[in-house]
DNA sequence: CGTTTGAATTTTGCATTCATTATTCAGTTT
DNA sequence: AAACTGAATAATGAATGCAAAATTCAAACG
C-alpha cells in the first residue's frame, strides 16, 4: 500500500477560526475592537453561519468575548487576568522542562544551544525582532522534545490569549537582560539535566514576563 | 437604587452546550457514541444551527470528536491521552495548592478539615458514592480557595474530558487506601503550610490516579 | 458465499430567511 | 443646550432550505 497523505479537509468554520485567531494575534483585530458578523462575512465571502460557529469556538478559547444579543468583541485582558494566567503558563512551562529533560537526546540538546545562542546574539546586536522569534522558538523546541501534545495545545491557547497585551508590552533594556539571564538558567539547568533547577527558573522567568506586562499596562494607564 | 439581580439570558447554543456536557459526564452520551444531529434536535426541541454551534464548543474543549462532513462522537480518551492529561493536571493542582497555602485563612483550613474528616469516615464505612463527593468537594475547596478562577476553569475542563474514564474506572481497596493517604499528606503539608511539600504530594496524588486509570483500561482490554 | 457496485436514503455544511433585540438619530420637552 | 422619547435602521439568534457528501442496502458479479 502507497503511503499517501490524507487529502486534507477543512470546514469553513475551521478555516474561519484560524483565520481569526491570525487576524488577533498579527493585531489586525485589538483588543476591544467589536466583530461585527455581516462585515466579516463580506471580507471573507463566507455566510454568517459558519462565522458565527468560528466565534463561539473563539469564546471558548477566550480570545473573544461573546454578549447575548449584543455580539462579539475581541477579549481584553486585564491586569488581573494577567495575575491568573502567568502562573499558569508558568507551571505548564515547568513541566515541559522536566518532560524535556526527561527525553532529550543529545541532538536536541545542541539544536537548543544553537538556537539559544543565535538568540543572544540578536540581543547583543539589540536586533528585536529577530530575537524575539529565537525566543518564541526555544520555547517550542522545549516543548517540542517534551512530547506532550496536549500539553503544548493548551500553552499555546494561554499563549495566544496574552499576546495581545505582550505585542504592546515594550521590554526596558534591564527587563530584556534579564530575560536572556533566565534562558542562560535554563539552558544551564537543561544541559545539568537538573529538573527541579528548571522548575524554578522557568516558573521565574514567567513571573518576570508577568511583570514586564504589568510595567506596560501601568505605563498606558498614566501616558 | 434597588440591586436587583440581573437578568440572566443564554442563547440556546450556550444552553445546550451545558446540557451536552451533563449528558455525557452522567453517562447518557458515552464515548464513542455517534451523535446524530436531528436526533438531539428532536430531544430538545431545537434546530440544527444552535445544535451545532454548541458541538463546535465541546470539539473545542475536546469533549467531542468533529470529522468533516462525517459527523460528531463523544471523545475517547486513549491511555495515551491519560499520560498526557494526568501531569497537566497535576501541575494545576499543585499550584493551587501552593495558591490556597498563600491564602488560605484559619476559617478556610478548618472547612477542609471538616471535609476530609466526612470523607475518611465514608471510607471507614466503605461508603463510596459519598466518599467520592467529598473527595471532589474538598478539591473544589482548595481551588476556590487558590482564588485563580482561570486555573479553576481550566483545571475543570480537564477533570470533564478525563471524567468519562474515571467513571469506569472501579478503585481497588488497596488504591483506595493509598488515595486516603494522599489526602491524610495533603492535609498536613496545608496544616503547615509547606508549599514545596504540597507541590510533590498533589503531582504524586495526580500520578497514583493516573494509575488507577490505566489499571482499569487494562482490565477493560482483557476481560 | 464473500465482494463489489450503485441507486436510495440519510446526514452534513452552508446559505438564506424570518423574528427579536439593540442601536441610531431626529424630534420633542424641559 | 441637555435629556428624554420613539420611530427607523441595523445587528443578532434561530429556523428553514438546499446542495454535496456519506452511509446503507440490495442486486449483480466473481
Amino acid at each position: 500500500m502507497h503511503d499517501s497523505p490524507l487529502i486534507e479537509r477543512r470546514s469553513l468554520a475551521t478555516e474561519l477560526v484560524e483565520r481569526l485567531r491570525g487576524l488577533i494575534q498579527e493585531g489586525q483585530l485589538r483588543p476591544g475592537d467589536k466583530i461585527v458578523e455581516p462585515e466579516l462575512c463580506e471580507r471573507f465571502g463566507v455566510s454568517r453561519t459558519p462565522l458565527r460557529e468560528a466565534l463561539k469556538v473563539l469564546a471558548a478559547e477566550g480570545l473573544v468575548d461573546l454578549a447575548p444579543n449584543r455580539g462579539a468583541r475581541v477579549a481584553r485582558i486585564s491586569p488581573e487576568a494577567v495575575e491568573e494566567l502567568f502562573p499558569i503558563m508558568g507551571m505548564l512551562e515547568a513541566l515541559a522542562g522536566e518532560l524535556c529533560i526527561e527525553r532529550m537526546g543529545s541532538a536536541d540538546l545542541a539544536l537548543l544551544e544553537a538556537l539559544h545562542a543565535r538568540m543572544v546574539a540578536h540581543w547583543r546586536a539589540c536586533e528585536w525582532v529577530p530575537y524575539g522569534r529565537l525566543n518564541r522558538q526555544v520555547h517550542e523546541e522545549i516543548f517540542r522534545i517534551a512530547g506532550n501534545g496536549a500539553l503544548a495545545a493548551l500553552y499555546q491557547s494561554l499563549l495566544i490569549r496574552t499576546h495581545a497585551i505582550r505585542f504592546m508590552a515594550r521590554k526596558t533594556p534591564e527587563r530584556w537582560a534579564e530575560a536572556v539571564d533566565d534562558h542562560d538558567r535554563i539552558m544551564g539547568a537543561l544541559r545539568a539535566r537538573d529538573a527541579a533547577a528548571l522548575n524554578l527558573i522557568m516558573r521565574e522567568h514567567l513571573r518576570h514576563k508577568a511583570d514586564v506586562v504589568h510595567e506596560a499596562l501601568q505605563q498606558l494607564d498614566n501616558g
